[in-house]
DNA sequence: AATATCGTCGAAAACGTTTTCGGTGCATAA
DNA sequence: TTATGCACCGAAAACGTTTTCGACGATATT
């Protein structure tokens, strides 16, 4: 049962490998009646170009690289299936790779991928990365880079971002325009872009409805994930800051776990306070009440992303000469029970 | 800035390719001296080796492919996050394909991963895949095959799974040891192997203790993940079934719902009925009160369904007859505050 | 002095494709 | 008849590695 190549069809038919490879592709040197032969030949062998041969003689691979943060997430997990069902699509298969939002990952594994040589690599930054040698030189070697989601200026090359900044302003936006006076922030520390982006649209959207920014109602968590603080808040919330009656929160999950609290203390959600969270995870479909949120369109953001490599790809190898982009994927504001 | 091959230190040093990949590769016969000389120039030039012509060559990629009904999927993606790190660990790379748990699609992206080569597949069927030609195809190709989660035995080779009716057994056995006398089950229909081998273990519960098994408490959902429907379930146990004690969700979410909507028409959870869920969701931690659950390790399972599939391609590689087991990955029951 | 051993190296085949560049043979035009 | 064009085909190079096998000189053995 061994495998059939090209040169087994041509000994077989009498005719040369040659002939054979240009039959099957359709060139149009060669007849009509050969083409035939070859190709019902092949048929029945069940011939399949072996790839790796095809790579190393076309020098693509037709297989891209994927880095994310963490597959484990809501949005980042949409991400890949973004990636991957376009990719498919377009004839290309993703590896995907975890970085863990360490840096050091991050390098092994764009070293990695290098070393597979995969025709372009999606890169979402980890949180620590701070120099940017090892991608940059991604883009010396002539391998295509695009940056999703964690970006940085300081990279010349395709980007597709949503707007932060943008997304939070319209969510206290919401919370303003439904009447409420005194609004509150959940975020975490201010390191990540993200939550330096959200808290600037939060300010931003108070200054333009003249409601004065209160940094005593910024609350901030140690971790964008951690239910017990956002509870731990709404207790404070209740104790000294009867009068807040609007919050926007970092994450659906800060939001719900405030929801949770509050709702235990009797508070009414929306008619007391307001609430939207961020991202519109699959949780905010089950609280009670329905959580409103800013949807962040993960898998939009995959397709985009894996457009804009594939573009490059293919600029680069008719040497066109490629003026990088930025590309903001839109976000919209889910209105659901928990504001009013 | 071109790439660096074994053929330019060769002419750049004045001796042949042969000597310098064997020096690369520590071969034995060539002296240390050139060793040296030609590590220290390949250094350098930061000399890659092609890996498409090692593929080509060795007749390997070490990349393989991974199958997965649903990516975003919190039991999924731990699985896919096993895979991948324990496959980076030992020097492989891997590329996810997602099924959407069609038959159609499974076929088309085995064939996809074959094409490209792939050192092996990871496969979990999709629900309505009842030939498998498709993946004893792979296996002829001298491809081996691991399959994970939904396997079938129709297929010889290795195989991961969790023991569905252990753990749905623990899980019923855990509500009748706090006290429990009328269990319900909710499930949804009667289809996926895991389905059924869930209400098996349910059964089994109740008959070893002595509790009669009533058709009537039951209930079939629409959807797996049907919050909806979990809560109309709440309804009619509330209104028709006032003796229920406990119930046995097939899903974290079915619980949720059912829990949510239960609390809603004032039941006390846990004291008027206990609940345990399926999967150990990241929601389990955060409802209220917080849910008891059967931990399925996606994880584990990812990094043993890798192992085996290494060890396979290993096997294989020395020509050594193969004895195909099935891994079970033990389940655990998980007791919060929603069981007592 | 002849043979065996050892350390070091390189030629060449092999993996399977794609594509360039001629080279046929044959018909048509001069 | 010779030239020109055309339709069809194949030799061979190239992609970059790995590994077998033989060759060579130098040393050790008989």
């Amino acid at each position: 049962m061994s495998t059939t190549t090209l040169s087994k069809i041509a000994k077989s038919l009498g005719i040369s490998i040659a002939t054979v490879s240009k039959a099957l592709n359709d060139y149009s040197d060669v007849s009509e009646k050969t083409k035939k032969k070859v190709k019902d030949l092949a048929e029945i062998l069940n011939y399949k170009p072996n790839s790796y041969a095809q790579s190393l003689r076309n020098q693509e691979s037709k297989i891209i690289g994927l880095i994310i943060p963490e597959i484990v997430h809501h949005f980042f997990s949409n991400i890949i299936l973004g990636v991957i069902k376009e990719a498919e699509k377009q004839g290309y298969l993703v590896i995907t790779l975890q970085s863990d939002d360490s840096y050091e990952n991050e390098k092994k594994q764009i070293q990695l991928l290098m070393d597979k040589n995969v025709d372009g690599i999606l890169l979402s930054l980890a949180d620590n990365t701070v120099n940017y040698n090892h991608v940059n030189a991604i883009k010396e070697s002539g391998v295509p880079v695009v940056l999703y989601d964690k970006i940085t200026k300081l990279i010349d090359c395709h980007k597709v971002v949503i707007n932060d900044q943008k997304a939070a302003y319209n969510a206290t936006k919401h919370l303003i325009d439904i009447g409420c006076k005194k609004i509150a922030h959940i975020r975490g520390t201010l390191k990540p872009q993200t939550t330096i982006d959200r808290f600037k649209g939060y300010k931003s959207a108070l200054e333009t409805h003249q409601i004065k920014f209160d940094n005593s109602i910024v609350f901030e968590t140690n971790s964008l994930s951690s239910f017990e603080d956002a509870k731990k808040i709404a207790d404070e919330i209740v104790l000294n800051h009867k009068d807040i009656d609007g919050i926007f929160a970092m994450t659906d999950l800060l939001a719900t776990g405030v929801m949770v609290r509050l709702k235990e203390l009797k508070i009414n959600i929306p008619e007391d306070i307001s609430i939207i969270g961020f991202s519109n995870w699959f949780l905010t479909e089950i609280t009670s009440p329905r959580l409103s949120t800013v949807d962040q369109p993960g898998f939009k953001m995959g397709q985009v992303a894996f457009g804009l490599l594939l573009e490059e790809i293919n600029d680069y190898k008719k040497g066109a000469v490629i003026t990088y982009k930025t590309t903001e994927i839109p976000t919209e504001i889910i209105i659901r029970e928990s504001t009013k």
